[in-house]
DNA sequence: CGTTAGCACTCGACTCCTTTGAGTGCTAAC
DNA sequence: GTTAGCACTCAAAGGAGTCGAGTGCTAACG
């Protein structure tokens, strides 16, 4: 059996219609839909069909008929038309994004709660891949006794610091020599290149070679355990909430458990592909508390070789269309809005 | 009417139990617990005198009693007896929280985590006021053409960035010179205390009075606008759906939501006076939507002058024994973690 | 006189039953 | 091929009955 013009009709009003409602949907409800100018009972034999190829589920027998993922799936691949957002939501989400732009994580802070309210569902955004950030400045600040700060501005003006145990009987000058230096010989270079200027400074013996070491194992550590809590921001955590898919406590938890593990977060979020958008419906994104729910994905670009992910989580029946289209907005606005800090 | 020592004993016995089972207590349920010497009916004649004694609450005739706001407000001043931590738990919350102790966002974020864990509770940790934290380091690092980012690290290594427009014309060896000067007259001085400190630099007609003026305002309207998201940090907001009292789905959603608005959030736990523990218990904190939330909060000290504050958000009838003793341990615990990196 | 046993009463929670209505599948007629 | 008609299904909503935890009151007890 193949899918001819009508039933993608049928199958498409279905789907709006349970998008909208969260209700299974009836033969006559989408009989006296504009544009369908079929009886009930035509409808349902083509539901029964539908059915039968797996696009629809009946919860029971005398309920009406809902989506299935698959139908999902063909849906946001052949049947979904994009519509754009009015200018003048455009002007408001940008001008939201702009008011916190003095600081760096401002502007993805404000990022992530422009998705979530735009949207109604809960947004993600995770920052780029520490390794691909450039160095523009490193600066290791005195403490106390023995102790430092090192503070590493990246492009993108996104700041990372950490402590370290300096050598003793250095002072601030000597502090500041050696950050001079080192951000002469790193700028520019991304981060996960550092370990190997690193070793060329060391066998320069110049240099004191404790304190190189500690300042290099205190770096790579910080790349090896990959973004971590600050560099996930969700939106918007209670959206789902308002759904009546999480009318249910429970199940509402182990969605809440789910967000405040930033790593399940982090690794749901980053795509595979460099596509536009990507889009993972219910169990493809294969974590079983997030069973129904979709995950649209979108990147934004900092510099020239660093992407960072912008997401929304909602549910299978989320409003494909209008995240798609907020996703790639804002996808574009922060991109922009990140790049006039290079 | 008087609250004799078989009341205190009586309501103590229902604020315990209540505080476990989070149901209407019975007479019978008292009677039978050990130390209580008396019958369900003279239980009863006490219940009732508590009850007209504002101190206990009937939901229904036929149902048990439930402790009021009122009765808490007693327990916690007078009735409650302290229980210390076994050291064994104490270790573990002191190792758990040093496990990030390399970067000082990591600490607090990982603080949060501790305290909610151990409570099983919501906790809310804020930094402290920016005023009253010193300038360790002013760096103005150039991010691109007449645009530089300006990051400022306090005692306590906790880092503020911010973007500000420079002069045309300036290269990254005069900001370097710049920041080091501007270090070397703010160093050590309170946030508070910048605007004096630069309206003496501008005196001077050596430096370039523009970027000083941009940087000034950059600096106060970060003061102005007090502590912002990333200050407020939450931990747990999920644990609270696990009590009987958010098995409502809407009433999870406004306890969300009031989570979101890092504003309220920050207003909520910033407390008065300089006591070692504070309690509000439900009206108390005059937020509608946590009429039965008490909120107990504790500080922590960074450097001399500065307080940050850490808080536990739970159900009215929450554990406040405990709350109590984790949250004095957590206070001292960070401060002596923070006060490492002076 | 304080304490307690006894008893009638209350009322939410639960179970069981019925009704309702939205929806289906099938068949026969158009 | 389409549609009207009809019997059938089943969750949801409403109502009656039962249960049981709990109360308040009264009278008796030590």
């Amino acid at each position: 059996m193949q899918l001819d013009e009508r039933k993608y009709l049928i199958l498409q009003a279905i789907i709006d219609d349970y998008i909208m409602t969260a209700m299974p949907v009836g033969s006559r409800t989408i009989s006296r839909k504009s544009g369908v100018g079929y009886s009930p009972a035509t409808i349902r034999n083509e539901m029964s069909d539908l059915e039968e190829l797996g696009y629809l589920d009946q919860p029971h027998t005398s309920a009406g008929r809902v989506p299935s993922n698959k139908a999902y799936r063909l849906y946001v691949d052949h049947l979904m038309k994009t519509v754009k957002l009015t200018s003048d939501e455009r002007e408001r989400m940008h001008e939201h994004l702009l008011s916190k732009s003095k600081q760096v994580e401002g502007v993805i802070r404000s990022a992530a709660g422009v998705l979530s309210d735009a949207t109604k569902y809960t947004s993600v955004i995770v920052a780029p891949k520490l390794g691909t950030l450039r160095i523009k400045h490193v600066q290791l600040v005195p403490v106390a006794e023995r102790t430092a700060l090192m503070v590493i501005v990246t492009n993108a003006g996104i700041v990372k610091d950490a402590i370290i145990r300096v050598p003793e009987g250095m002072d601030a000058d000597d502090l500041y020599a050696i950050s001079r230096m080192l951000t002469q010989k790193l700028a520019d270079k991304p981060l996960e290149a550092v370990r190997q200027a690193f070793s060329e400074l060391l066998r320069n013996a110049e240099y004191n070679r404790r304190l190189l070491g500690e300042t290099l194992s205190v770096i790579e550590q910080r790349l090896e355990s990959g973004p971590d809590a600050s560099d996930v921001i969700v939106g918007g955590p209670g959206n789902m909430l308002e759904y009546p898919e999480y009318s249910d406590v429970n199940k509402a938890r182990s969605f809440l458990a789910v967000l405040e593990s930033k790593d399940t977060l982090r690794r749901l979020v980053n795509r595979d592909g460099g596509m536009e958008i990507t889009i993972r419906i219910g169990p493809e994104n294969q974590v079983p508390e997030l069973n129904d729910c979709s995950i649209v994905t979108a990147s934004y670009r900092v510099g020239d070789h660093s992407n960072g992910t912008l997401g929304i989580i909602g549910p299978t029946r989320m409003n494909y269309n209008r995240v798609i289209s907020v996703l790639d907005f804002m996808g574009r606005a922060l991109s922009d809005v990140l790049s006039e800090y290079r």
